[in-house]
DNA sequence: CTATTGTGGACCTGTGATATCCATAATAAA
DNA sequence: TTTATTATGGATATCACAGGTCCACAATAG
């Protein structure tokens, strides 16, 4: 259970893109150069962060990418469920099998009514608690703060150097 | 990113285990035969199960398995890192980047001071927190607090029939 | 028109999840 | 002590997917 690579490169390749004093339309070169990942990959992920909107792409001669939208407003979350999927983190794979009945319906030997909506499945409950809980904080916060965050650290670092 | 089958299996195997009136021992078949799962791929799920101190094992005529601590000391997270391993969600895989320098000393032009420690990285500091919610949570809840729930639940649909 | 730059498809490789089979070890009961 | 029973662990198979490369093509600015 850890999030891909290419997440890591996402995120990456958007805090290159909303540093402050970047001229628009970043190149893949560039950030292939910068990231330390080859173009042809890199691209590939490019690719897709525009298909989901967080990014812009324009070809042609000084094209490049840029953030679709401002980069507070680009959550961990968005890049994580993009290059990760949205499935949720549990899906119950037999909820046919014997042991669904003693967890639903808790071995109550009712006949087979198929309202199913009191009758609601308590370990995935627990679960989409548990995810919903992790997206919480992983919508808080963005790439602008993590920028910020960055931008404060280099402040008292120079501070600190006087 | 989702949890696996085998976390899944393990879950439902433990809940089972873990059911109030069970004699002591229970066996692979009537763990496979409930939860509608192979002996042979369940058996391999309980002897990982059994390495991590989750659960006890006898061999021989009228043996099988049981909890090996109360299903209230069983918490979700520890099912989990057992089945899923206990990597981080995230771990950084190219630190020595040109990337890397922006997020850890904000592009300051130091030379290379090899102390570390408070040039810590960001990205890693946002999702460690997000992980240790996750785990927070997911500690939370035992196998015996679902238990609970269940029965709670059905204690409920009897008094609502009468 | 042309050089440049992103897009998308085909393809390759290694790894891990899921699953089965079997030989062996351990154990309780006869 | 033997025997029937039950868990263990190794070997193996299959399949999907992460990670990655290559290339032909589309779009665009100048
Ligand atoms: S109780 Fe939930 S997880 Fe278990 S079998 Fe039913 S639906 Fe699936
Ligand atoms: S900033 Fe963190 S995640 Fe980024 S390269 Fe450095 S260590 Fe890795």
């Amino acid at each position: 259970m850890q999030y891909s690579k290419s997440t890591d490169y996402a995120l990456h390749a958007l805090l290159h893109l909303g540093h402050p004093e970047r001229h628009a339309n970043v190149g893949i070169k560039e950030l292939s150069a910068t990231l330390g990942v080859s173009e042809s990959y890199l691209s590939k992920i490019m690719s897709k962060l525009r298909q989901d909107g967080i990014v812009r792409a324009v070809p042609g001669v000084n094209g490049g990418y840029e953030l679709a939208r401002p980069a507070g407003r680009i959550t961990f979350l968005d890049v994580i469920q993009v290059m990760e999927g949205r499935e949720q983190l549990f899906e119950c794979s037999n909820s046919k099998s014997q042991q669904h009945q003693l967890l639903a319906d808790d071995g109550a030997d009712e006949p087979v009514r198929e309202r199913r909506g009191n009758g609601e499945c308590l370990v995935e409950k627990v679960m989409l608690g548990a995810q919903q809980h992790l997206h919480q904080y992983l919508q808080e916060h963005t790439i602008q703060s993590l920028l910020d965050e960055a931008f404060k650290r280099h402040f008292n670092l120079e501070g600190n150097k006087k």
